[in-house]
RNA sequence: GCGCCUCUAGCUCAAUGGCAGAGCAACGGACUCUUAAUCCGCAGGUUGGGGGUUCGAAUCCCCCGGGGCGCACCA
């Protein structure tokens, strides 16, 4: 583009001259020479003076311009809502208390050869703000700051776990086995190899490989994929933490949770006490933590557990009008009476523990019942925030529960994990006692920025696309 | 995948079977302290696409497409 210069060396911003220049007073002049840079959301112009108002990613600023003074006055009046322009001049507080930057010499930096939005009501059209990102991040303010806080979650999450000696790595996002999850998986495909490789469902057999090859302490932050539906709480790509501990066990990871979440919170909110939704939320360490056998138990007034008959378990799902199949042990039974009766009604948070070992194929059976898992999910704002539990490091055991999983695959469950031998002879080398974590990071930060959407806190969410017409 | 709702100017919205409109933006002009400035003027449309009913369709019906919400699946 012609006369559009290549940098622009800009000395301040708009948060740091408000900051800087808050005593000023209504008409004072100062003789400090500043230069701002962002883009024009309005202009005013009123004769031989105009004035507009400069947005920059920390906020506006005023300029303003005077036939004296500014070079190249008139085509200053004539930019457009949506240009971006670089100004340099003296900062000033106009007669009416303004702070301003009175422009001496400017440079259009870019030309919005398409117009923005309402200047007062913004872009609200849905398909419009996911569709048209740049649109939406600049009409709303609120959409870059969920962004915003996103990044500063992503940023103290990690530098949290850094200080608790957790070491981050990266695992593969291909893989030859999709593992780790019960999941769709996304397939693709490798031309030299000529073999399908598979979009990732989960970091999680990788991650443990490491903690047999010695890391004690690790984590991923990262994207997953799972061909599944869309909808306000789930986008085919995410992004997943798993953090895998050796020498703990599940109830470890309870405090961590609890710790992680409510820290954030305070971090990034200021309190443990949170709205979401119009609705409370208390995060404040401990949490309740409760079986899901007691929570079905109490949500149905009924005893309910893995041990009871398989009959009644499945009598009692059809009448509270869930699917009943009959491969279904009394694990599965229990886990789909517990989605059908009792998990719709917990807001938490709340740690929903010993899941059964049928349902969790990766967990350690628990200490005290072998049916049973040692895994729990934190329920926070009435959704599942994450998944932990013992790790199941028997690699006879681990090869039975595969087994399992392959042979519900043949029966027809599309989900159902596949044998990774890779993985069972990795822990044939031996997997000291672990415990795992994952949280979806995308839903933390819906909690934390009280957004309804899941495509509130993804930059550029999945949309199908638009059928343009050649 | 199924059900309900929705799609009108760049943006935000009117018009419920009878001439497609407003505000903002854009464009032209006036104005030396504006704050969504104000004032004057001008332009802007295959009403998501296609078909049907009707003298007449943005409006009623059918098909297709995009989006939202719910169900199902899941984090």
């Amino acid at each position: 583009m012609a006369g559009i210069p290549y940098r622009f060396e800009r000395t301040a911003d708009a948060a740091g001259l408000h900051q800087r220049y808050r005593e000023l007073s209504p008409g004072q002049e100062t003789d400090d020479e500043v230069a701002v840079a962002g883009r024009v959301m309005l202009v005013r112009r009123q004769g031989r003076i105009a004035f507009a108002t400069l947005h920059d990613s920390s906020g506006q600023v005023q300029l303003f311009a005077r036939q004296q003074v500014t070079g190249d006055f008139e085509a200053f009046t004539r930019l457009s809502l949506g240009d971006w322009v670089g100004a340099g001049g003296r900062v000033v507080k106009t007669n009416k208390g303004e702070l301003s930057v009175l422009v001496e010499r400017w440079e259009l930096l870019a030309e919005a050869r398409r117009s923005f939005g309402d200047k007062w009501k913004g872009v609200t059209d849905v398909e419009t703000r996911f569709r048209q990102r740049e649109v939406d991040l600049w009409a709303n303010e609120g959409s870059r700051q969920v962004l915003e806080t996103r990044s500063r979650l992503v940023s103290l999450l990690r530098h949290r776990l850094e200080e608790l000696g957790f070491v981050e790595v990266e695992t593969p996002l291909l893989h030859v086995i999709p593992g780790g999850a019960t999941a769709k998986p996304f397939v693709t495909h490798h031309n030299a190899l000529d073999m399908d490789l598979y979009l990732r469902i989960a970091p999680e057999l990788f991650l443990k490989r490491l903690v047999v090859g010695g890391f004690d302490k690790v984590f991923e932050i990262g994207r997953v994929f799972r061909n599944e539906g869309l909808s306000p709480r789930h986008n085919p790509e995410f992004t997943m933490l798993e953090l895998y501990q050796a020498y703990a066990d599940y109830t470890d990871f309870l405090t961590l949770v609890e710790e992680l979440v409510s820290g954030l919170a305070l971090e990034l909110r200021g309190t443990t006490v949170l709205s979401y939704g119009g609705r409370r939320l208390d995060l404040t360490p401990p949490w309740r933590r409760e079986t899901m056998a007691r929570l079905v138990t109490e949500a149905t007034g009924k005893p309910a557990s893995v041990h009871t008959p398989v009959d009644e378990l499945r009598q009692r799902l059809a009448a509270a009008g869930g699917q009943v199949h009959e491969q279904w042990g009394p694990g599965k039974l229990l886990l789909e009476l517990y989605e059908k009766t009792t998990e719709p009604d917990l807001w938490g948070p709340v740690f929903v523990t010993d899941f059964p070992a049928e349902v969790s194929p990766l967990a350690r059976r628990h200490r005290a019942d072998a049916e049973l898992a040692e895994r729990f999910e934190p329920i926070v704002a009435g959704r599942e925030l994450g998944n932990a539990f013992s790790e199941l490091v028997d690699p006879d055991d681990q090869r039975r529960r595969f087994e399992e999983q392959a042979a519900a695959r043949v029966a027809g469950d599309e989900e159902a994990m596949a044998v990774d031998e890779d993985y069972l002879r990795a822990l044939e080398y031996g997997l000291p006692p672990t415990a795992g974590l994952g949280i979806g990071i995308d839903r933390l930060v819906m909690l934390l920025t009280d957004s309804a959407n899941i495509r509130d806190v993804i930059a550029f969410p999945t949309l199908r696309p638009e059928r343009l017409t050649d």
